[in-house]
Order: C-alpha cells, then sequence, then structure tokens
DNA sequence: TCACTTTTTGACCGATCGGTCCTAAACAGG
DNA sequence: CCTGTTTAGGACCGATCGGTCAAAAAGTGA
C-alpha cells in the first residue's frame, strides 16, 4: 500500500556478488555499488543494510546459486570418483576463464576478512562443510563401488579435497594455466586411485 | 656526512612485514605504520617510497627471510620424501600457531592484490617458482632413490604440492585445526607412495 | 665552533571512505 | 482525486585515506 521498489532485490544481490568477487570487500565501495548496481545510496541501505550486511547477503546470495550450481553433480545419489574429477576440471576451467581471474569468493572472503568479520568467516565456514560433505559422500561412494581402496581414509581425503579446491583458486589468480591446473589435478588422482 | 638514521632499515621492514602479513595491503594505513615501525611519516618515504614500494620491499624481505628459512631443508642436497614431509608438518603447524592465523603472505597477496599490482605479483610468482623448483628436485631424488614410483608425473606433482600449500593456508585461516591439515596432508602422502 | 646536510616532526592537503538526513517524487488504497 | 506511506535523489557529515610541505632538530666533518 505504498510505493514498491523498482528493481528486483535478487537481480541487484547478484550483481553485487559480482563486484565482491572481482574486487573484494575492502575494495568495493558504496560508490561503485551505487554505479554497478544503478541505484542510489538510500535503496540501497533501505534494501540491504549497511556495507557489511549487504557483504553478507551477497556471500550468501553466492553460496546458493554458484556454490549449489558446481556441487549439484556432485551431490548426485550416484556421485563418485568422476563425479570429482568432473568438480576439478569444471573448478579449473571457471577459474582460469579468460579475463576472470577472480578465484573464488570464498577463499577470497577468508583471507581478506577472515580476522575481522566473524559472521562472514561463519558462512565461508558452513560452505566449506557443505563442499566437504558432498566429497565425503562420494568418496564413500567410490569405495563402496571399488575405485578406492579399502584402506582410504575418507574424512581426511574429503579435507585434501577442500585443500586442494582453495589452493587452485589462488593458483589460478596468480596467473597459472589450466594445463598445469588440469595437470596437478591429474597428479592428485593419480594418488588416489 | 650529514645525520645518520635513528633506526635500523632491516628491523623496521620486518615489523612492516608483520603488519601486511596480518592486516593485507588495503587493511594497513599509513598511521598504522607510523605507530608500529615507530617512526614518522615523512621517515617512512624518504627511507622506502610510498606504501606500494614499502609494500614490495615487505613482500622480498619476507621471501628471503621467512620464505628461504622454511625452503631451507627443502633445498638441502639429500631432501627427498622426508624432507618434503617435513616441510608439510612444519606448514601446519606454523598456519595453526595460536593467535597467528594469518596465513602465508603470498597467497593473502594474490588474493587480494593480484588483480590491481602487477609487481605484487611478479614477487609472489617468483617465490612460488622457487617453492616449486625445490620440490621438484627433491621428488625428483625422491624418485631416483626408490621413495617414489617410476612413472611419478614430477612437474605436475611439483605444482600439486604448491596448491597444496597455498590452499593449506586458507584453510588454517579458515580456523582448520592442526589435527585436520595434518591429516589432509597424511591423505596427500598416502597417494604419493 | 660553525656551516652543511640529512632526518624528523607535525601540521596540512584534497580525495574518498561509509553512513545519515531531508526533501521530493511515486505509487497504493480509499 | 486525495491521503498515507514508501522509495529515490542528492546534499551533506565527520573520519580517515595516502601523500606533501616547511620548519625544527640532530648529527657530520672541518
Amino acid at each position: 500500500m505504498a510505493r514498491p521498489k523498482s528493481f528486483d532485490q535478487d537481480t541487484v544481490l547478484d550483481q553485487a556478488v559480482q563486484l565482491f568477487w572481482e574486487r573484494g570487500y575492502e575494495g568495493t565501495s558504496l560508490a561503485d555499488l551505487e554505479a554497478h548496481l544503478g541505484l542510489g545510496r538510500q535503496s540501497l541501505y533501505n534494501t540491504f543494510g549497511d556495507k557489511q550486511t549487504l557483504f553478507l547477503k551477497a556471500l550468501e546470495r553466492y553460496r546458493s546459486h554458484v556454490g549449489e550450481r558446481t556441487l549439484a553433480e556432485l551431490n548426485a545419489l550416484d556421485a563418485g570418483l568422476d563425479a570429482i574429477r568432473a568438480f576439478f576440471t569444471a573448478s579449473v576451467e571457471s577459474l582460469t576463464a579468460p579475463g576472470q581471474r577472480r578465484a573464488c569468493l570464498m577463499a577470497n572472503t577468508i583471507l581478506e576478512r577472515g580476522s575481522q568479520d566473524p559472521d562472514a568467516l561463519l558462512r565461508c565456514n558452513s560452505a566449506r562443510n557443505g563442499l566437504e560433505r558432498a566429497f565425503r559422500r562420494a568418496l564413500a561412494q567410490a569405495k563402496t563401488s571399488g575405485e578406492l581402496p579399502e584402506g582410504l581414509d575418507v574424512e581426511a581425503t574429503a579435507t585434501l579435497l577442500v585443500v586442494q579446491t582453495y589452493g587452485l583458486s589462488v593458483l589460478a589468480k596468480s596467473g597459472a594455466s589450466a594445463g598445469e591446473l588440469h595437470a596437478a589435478v591429474e597428479a592428485l588422482f593419480a594418488g588416489l586411485r
């Protein structure tokens, strides 16, 4: 029963995700947000609260969109070793896409904000848990289907795969080629079987 | 034949390294530097140039001190698999030391400054090359001594170890326990042999 | 002691930061 | 058409940013 908002919240939030992803939290000013989101400062504050709150919502959005999409096939019921390999192949491709060397928003946030923003860190860790859980399930599946040896430590290996995921982000941002990273993934899988 | 500086450059530079390491480049203001380094702004500019130049010198110092110290045993002539394992064990301990969750300055810099400071990125990559070279040598040594299988791809595995190094930094900063990370390292080595 | 050179101190600069306030515009319901 | 409520625009706020300037202080060599 009053004037409605002239924009779609989720669309705007997606653009905020892009900005924070490319420039980081400190590197993204309110002026940047106004310019790229196409709305005034007061609208930003009315809709999302202050900068830090907006950032947390952007993190949430990243997790529920970007994250879940890449997790989808890993969470399939019959996901095994192939699904894990597909996950890393797709990750490397995405991380090294031309003009898109922005690593992973979660890894970026952990390093930039980990010491200062416990809420942000909490969301990053929740996202990490989701990934690690998916890895565990796929690893267990691969183990029962005989793709992996009986003695394999599923818990530790899942953590190892998370380490690998974050490490690939850093190396990709530093300019490593897709070939290098694919080879590193191959080396990892050579040890798994 | 004039007034000498009242401080030791390297000592001051070490403190700058600490600050940048803990707070990042953007997160460290000139006021912070003045306060913790104990010298005035003009002295900073006279001695090290502007903030970005100081940062590059701090990166260099980090590499030549922190970096070289951890690389030392990896660069020993007879370094093999044990040396690599010792490197990761020491890394995990250092990364999870209480009150010191600051990850690795190189990884931090790659993610925070990689897109904006090509000079900084260059130095990070040069440090990475040093690490990767040491890994290659130790891996080759381990291969000839029979610790590792003939078919092992030294090049790709060395990259894999760099990926792990960076990944451990991120996970450590996110709050992962030393135990978790040690287990992940174990899982990695289980695959290598 | 006396120049000469450098360091140091601290005030100061414009720009930009995140955030707020106030007013005008725009829509919904009656 | 009004009335009520919310949104939108933009001026404005104090604080802080990196960087500069000028003057004072402190050494050096003669």
